[in-house]
DNA sequence: ATGAAAGCGCTAACAA
DNA sequence: TTGTTAGCGCTTTCAT
């Protein structure tokens, strides 16, 4: 390219940088690549800059709908900034996860967004960040140096839903619950059952899910088995859950929410598809990604910064699975003068 | 790391490559890129091989429930073979699918997955392709050198669909079908026009839509206002606009398929997770990933083959969204003693 | 069988 | 301001 403009490759190099050069030269590299449709080589200046322009994105699985719009907001946030995403799935299975690590750090991606298999740092990782490799970590507390978390306000969500619940009248609350070793899933965990307590409740039962469709299917049997369950609502730590709550109801000819009430966490798009329509805290794919990034470039550039935690805000969304039994909610009746 | 060995670089390059040597040498190359945990730079590799091992995956939106699938898959079926994956949205965006069409070019990767935004070969693409950069497309006829095509059976499923739905005792069978100009949807329609012509019956109605959830939903409240409508089943191009269309009857008190069946095609996980289930056409991205996989690395080995295309089988999904309105399939009645 | 050296395409230090 | 040169980490002739 540098031979048809006839200069040297630092001049082309320079113009396509935009460092000073004088006008005619300026104007004859300009040329020369437009004709020859020049880009430069990413793979040579990451080489040589040591710096790929390029991230890790490490989840279990894209298909999962809730991992499929966090890479999609991800994604999105760093091709703005002209940074490439590479999608590893690590298929929740610790031994792939590694695999996925390998090639990732073969790549020489500059940093690694991750929702870790494990609740800890894999100890591949640990020494990987201990030389300077960025890491945000979404919803689980990767201790570590080097390590950044990303969570949604768990607590303050999950109080919101049980608050509303009550409210809504329901007074006997079961839970799908997230076992140990996930930071959010315990987070939602605890607070579903202090939140209860605040209002004078005990839960009205726990059972440990996976976060998959299939596991809140078989915890909703669980709790709705036979005829005498006093189960009248049901919180899911996910919304997939509730999703597999729902549709063992409506199979089983359990009426949502006359005969229980149903609600997840995440705020899905399709949770708002099913029906009815899922109550659940929305965690914003777009703020998670935005905080995400933002974390992981400014780590990239300043190594050495103490670990950082993100706490993202939570909106309770009511849908159909929550009204009222009564048709109406028990409390807070809104007062026909306000103001 | 050659250092430590006290061997030069090429034979350490050798050992890492497994390309004979003393095993005295070999020992100690491995012991010490065991000790510094070494792992070769696959920059580098990239810079001088001309080959990054890297492909790119271009689709509108891994948000979409369908592509996640399909992006998991082809995640899946690269990383065995230890190929990585740049993920890039391109927002159903010419001017966006330009950007990453961009960005992958500067990234080398040595080839692309895409679902395209237009039913034709982007210009920008066309001559990077003739300068063999290997193409595979998605459900879209990209005629051009050096394009490779995966699609779906959509004809032989469609097929299916339409005399499942016929045996069923519909007979007012309206469509929510793809506009032009993109192949694998326009078959769909042609087809269920078709079929439906060879059971002696007339479309009730197609209308256009864009393959959302959102466009389905108001395509459904298109065929089924007003007390007159004659509409009792709805076929659509695919399942999120089927999805919208139960979610329409649902908010609108109208029972599938009691008043009115509804089916898509694609079957994403999801489509099993509403109620009713939906009844689909599945095309499974599995069996997509590994031809478009398939595809990709040969003609990454032969730049110069002649344009192919893999049409996958498709397998039709009956579920309880087309059940027969009278209860019991009004033909192909099974005999109670076969054999 | 091993080592030395060139070069992939780029940028940054140095010279002119 | 521009050109020359070295070098990022690797693979691959070419000598030894």
């Amino acid at each position: 390219m540098a031979l048809l403009a006839g200069v040297s490759v630092s001049t082309a190099s320079r113009v396509l940088r935009g460092i000073a050069v004088e006008p005619a030269m300026d104007n004859r590299v300009r040329d020369a690549a437009e004709k020859l449709g020049y880009k430069p080589n990413g793979l040579a200046q990451a080489l040589r800059a040591g710096r790929s322009n390029t991230f890790g994105l490490l989840i279990p699985d894209v298909s999962n709908p809730w991992f499929g719009e966090l890479a999609s907001a991800i994604e999105d946030a760093c091709r703005l900034r002209g940074i490439g995403i590479v999608l590893c799935n690590s298929g929740n299975r610790a031994d792939q996860e590694e695999g996925c690590l390998d090639l990732l750090w073969k790549q020489h991606v500059d940093g690694l967004f991750m929702v870790s298999v494990r609740g800890q740092i894999p100890s591949s990782l640990a020494h990987r960040t201990r030389s300077h490799w960025p890491v945000v970590a979404f919803d689980r507390a990767l201790a570590g140096p080097g390590v950044d978390v990303v969570m949604a306000d768990n607590i303050g969500g999950m109080r919101q839903l049980v608050d509303h619940l009550v409210a809504q009248g329901y007074r006997s609350i079961a839970q799908i619950a997230s076992g140990a070793g996930l930071e959010a899933g315990v987070d939602r965990r605890i607070e579903v059952d202090r939140a209860l307590q605040s209002h004078g409740l005990r839960s009205a039962g726990t059972v440990i899910g996976d976060f998959t469709f299939e596991s809140g299917y078989a915890a909703a049997a669980h709790f709705l088995t036979g005829d005498h369950s006093t189960v009248d609502a049901i919180i899911a730590a996910n919304d997939l859950m509730a999703v597999g709550a729902l549709q063992y109801c409506s199979n089983s000819g359990i009426r949502v929410p006359h005969d229980v009430a149903v609600a997840g966490f995440d705020d899905m798009a399709l949770s708002s598809w099913v029906s009815p329509a899922l109550t659940t805290v929305r965690q914003d794919p777009t703020l998670l990604a935005a905080e995400a990034v933002e974390l992981l470039v400014s780590r990239m550039n300043q190594p050495e910064t103490a670990p950082r935690t993100r706490v993202i805000d939570c909106a309770l969304q009511v849908r159909a699975s929550t009204l009222s039994p009564s048709g109406a909610p028990i409390s807070h009746t809104p007062t026909l003068h306000p103001e």
